[in-house]
DNA sequence: GACTCCGATCTTTTT
DNA sequence: GATCGGAGTC
């Protein structure tokens, strides 16, 4: 077995102990991939273990799809034969296999963010509730964690201190919506993201007999990205593990985040609970990246609390020291940023796809790719909205999904009055209530629908629905390419596009296009068992952005979130908007928990380098639309500036060490944390603004100023003659006010 | 019912 | 800066 001589002691252990729990706790850059790819090969090559019966979860497509990959290289097509997957595509998978045991038809579709959310919508509306109160995304997130935490709507009505919460946070009526949104994505014969977890769970307590199918197929069980599972998948692998107890779980808390998606770091503690004869195998040796870097690393994670103990360490050179640039708006900071990329690659003869830029949001990439197009320099997004986000895909995905599922209601939603129909809003939710009314499904309304709405709403549906059983024919009779391509023309969608002759006119046409291209692709695959529609629209309903990875030039720098960058590596990397606010984000800072993630996220940015870490910040940005000051993130003093270095000028570097250049880069950073900004911002006092009593004025309040907008009070200096306070405005700054003065509004929170 | 314009809101991350 | 929903008009 010549691939276990290329391991080093710790990660044989873990590929070699195959039988019983196992946790291996896998430090950044240690290994993991590898080990969990040899650790499969082993148990084919060496074990005879027939692949059906292994199972392998994954976080991403992507991942299942690189390690799937790598094990055909050592195994052969046998690889091919294994259960590899996210979570969510391998139980849709069990899921549709078991569709009727949950009342579910095997045609079930998979509703998306989007769709959920605009379901909540017309819930909330339907209900004449306020939906500022009750924001899509507020309810969506709410049902969400109730179902992340296997709570069904029938527990959380009945559960006193759930209810307790949501009168306290003034919405009473989420448990009506949870219900009646559970209600009717059953009646749409639909599940979302979160379902195809929870019902997987329900399948598995409520018949056994299915449980023990798959306990009895899955030998052995691997999870890896292990603290993101949440509760919800986590029991789910449990289960299934129960019986021959091979299960494998790789993970790193120090790289937990997606707790605010329900992950629990807790699973780790729980899974040596459940699992007590668990071996425990850490992988602490990092091939990746320099001493430097896994130095400055470090001395981040280590203000963080709540962590197992592990000492990373690497065998690798010194490196450089970390640099950091000071760019005076977010302009600036993509011209540096694009000029250092420029610089290096040219000096150090590298190529652009050894560079990545790291952002916390999406919308940072806009500065960043201005900046790379102005200096020709190539580059590649990843992530953000993606292809089958797209109106126009998502128009023509919704007909298809519409051909196989007639109950769909978001997807005839959608496409009833595209292109138009004289069938409008008034007219869909006349057709929906009737639906609900008289216990009819969707489709037995439409099919109904000349005798129920008589005139021209009966007739116009009447034609609609003509039209949609013709799609169900091709559906069912030609594959996914030929099906797809008649709806496409049938539903007029394409002529609509085609006439459109506008410049997005034209792209959207082109994607269109493109979108069929893709259908014929899968068509053609020769893999590829079952070529219909149906099964076109499985494989589509579960792919992300990061999966549609465009061959084409392979030469770019790479542009996406830090979230993105889990588990990947480069050479030089930039990690940009380094600023209070951003990142850490301020969505972030309410709790230590929420601020340990934000630093675990810092912690995944920084060990993605091998080589070269640059970090910027920009002490202005366009943030909605407006101009903001900024200030540099407070992780920027985390590190232990003994690992940095001084920006001068570009170019010059400092030998590690030089604990002079430390010193002087530290100040600058906190002088840029405390200075005062003086531009100005749009605030404008309320008509009806009036000054409040602030003789109880104290540290910490919240205030309003007719001048300065809000702030908060730092400190009172209570002089008897002249009191003062100290407040720091959100768009102005640090200001002394005289109280007896000055006039301010305290809010209350 | 369709179309246009304006304002509110949004951005944290993803299966 | 973009998108979405509401109001107003035809």
């Amino acid at each position: 077995m010549d691939y276990l001589d290329s391991l080093n002691e710790p990660q044989r252990e873990a590929v070699i102990n195959t039988e019983g729990p196992s946790l291996i706790i896998a430090g950044a850059g240690s290994g993991k991939t590898r080990v969990l790819t040899y650790r499969i090969a082993y148990l084919i090559q060496h074990k005879q273990v027939d692949p059906f019966s292994i199972l392998s979860l994954t976080f991403t497509n992507k991942a299942a799809k690189e390690m799937r990959d790598r094990i055909e290289r050592v195994v052969g097509t046998e690889a091919r034969n294994l259960w590899m997957g996210t979570f969510h595509s391998v139980f849709a998978r069990i899921l549709r296999a078991e569709a009727d045991r949950l009342g579910y038809n095997r045609n079930f579709t998979i509703y998306d963010t989007d769709d959920s959310k605009t379901l909540i919508k017309s819930i909330v509306k339907e209900q004449g509730l306020d939906d500022k109160v009750y924001k899509p995304n507020v309810v969506f997130n709410r049902i969400s964690s109730a179902k992340n935490r296997l709570i069904s709507w029938r527990s959380y009505q009945d559960n006193p201190s759930i209810r307790a919460e949501d009168e306290a946070a003034a919405k009473p009526h989420m448990a009506k919506l949870y219900r009646m949104y559970a209600e009717r994505c059953f009646k749409s014969d639909a599940m979302d993201f979160d379902d195809l977890l929870f019902n997987t769970n329900v399948l598995f307590r409520e018949h056994l007999d299915v449980l023990n199918k798959y306990q009895q197929r899955f030998r052995y069980v691997l999870v890896d990205e292990f603290q993101d599972t949440n509760v919800s998948q986590y029991l789910i692998t449990k289960k299934l593990a129960a019986v021959r107890r091979n299960i494998a779980v790789v993970g790193d808390d120090a790289q937990s985040i997606y707790a605010f998606r329900g992950a629990d770091i807790q699973n780790i503690l729980n899974f040596q609970k459940d699992f007590s004869e668990a071996q425990v195998f850490k992988l602490e040796q990092n091939y990746r990246s320099t001493k430097n870097i896994i130095n400055a690393a470090n001395s981040v994670i280590a203000r963080n609390k709540a962590q197992l103990k592990k000492h990373i360490w690497t065998a690798n050179d010194q490196g450089e020291l970390i640099e950091v640039i000071k760019a005076t708006s977010d302009q600036e900071e993509g011209r540096l940023v694009a000029y250092s990329i420029f610089e290096t690659k040219n000096n150090e003869h590298s190529r652009y796809r050894d560079f990545v830029i790291l952002y916390r949001t999406n919308s940072q990439s806009r500065a960043m790719e201005e900046a790379l197009r102005k200096r020709n320099i190539k580059y590649k997004v990843v992530g953000g909205l993606s292809f089958y986000q797209r109106r126009e895909i998502k128009d023509l995905i919704a007909y298809m999904r519409y051909a196989i599922n007639a109950n769909d209601e978001q997807a005839f939603r959608r496409i009833v009055n595209l292109p138009k129909r004289g069938i409008g809003p008034t007219s869909v939710d006349k057709v929906i209530v009737t639906a609900y009314e008289r216990g009819y499904d969707l489709w037995e309304v439409l099919q109904k629908a000349e005798e129920l709405f008589p005139g021209r709403l009966g007739n116009a549906l009447g034609q609609f629905t003509d039209m949609i059983k013709g799609f169900q024919l091709e559906a069912a009779r030609k594959d996914a390419f030929e099906a797809a391509s008649h709806i496409a023309k049938g539903s007029g969608l394409l002529r609509e596009l085609y006439e459109d002759k506008t410049i997005e006119g034209l792209s959207r046409y082109e994607n269109v296009q493109e979108l069929l291209n893709a259908i014929k692709e899968f068509v053609d695959d020769p893999e590829a068992e079952d070529k219909s529609l149906s099964a076109f629209l499985q494989e589509v309903a579960l792919l992300t952005s990061s999966d549609q990875d465009k061959d084409d030039d392979p030469d770019k720098v790479t542009l996406m979130t830090i979230h993105m960058a889990k588990g990947l590596e480069f050479p030089y990397v930039y990690v940009v908007g380094m600023e209070e606010d951003l990142f850490p984000s301020q969505m972030m800072l309410a709790s230590r928990q929420d601020l340990e993630e934000e630093r675990r996220l810092f912690y995944v940015a920084i060990t993605r380098s091998m080589k070269r870490l640059t970090l910027s910040y920009a002490l202005t940005r366009y943030r909605f639309g407006r101009l903001k000051n900024c200030e540099p993130s407070r992780f920027l003093e985390e590190i232990d500036p003994a690992y940095m270095m001084v920006n001068k000028e570009l170019g010059t570097r400092s030998p590690v060490g030089d604990t002079n250049h430390a010193r002087v880069l530290l100040k600058s950073i906190q002088r840029d944390r405390q200075r005062i900004p003086t531009n100005r911002s749009t605030y404008k006092a309320p008509a009806n603004f009036a000054p409040s009593d602030t003789s109880q004025l104290a540290p910490g309040m919240k205030v309003e100023h007719p001048k300065s907008g809000f702030g908060r009070a730092e400190n009172i200096d209570n002089q008897v003659a002249n009191r003062k306070a100290k407040v720091i405005f959100d768009d102005f700054g640090e200001k002394t006010l005289l109280l007896s003065f000055a006039k301010l509004k305290i809010h209350d929170e």
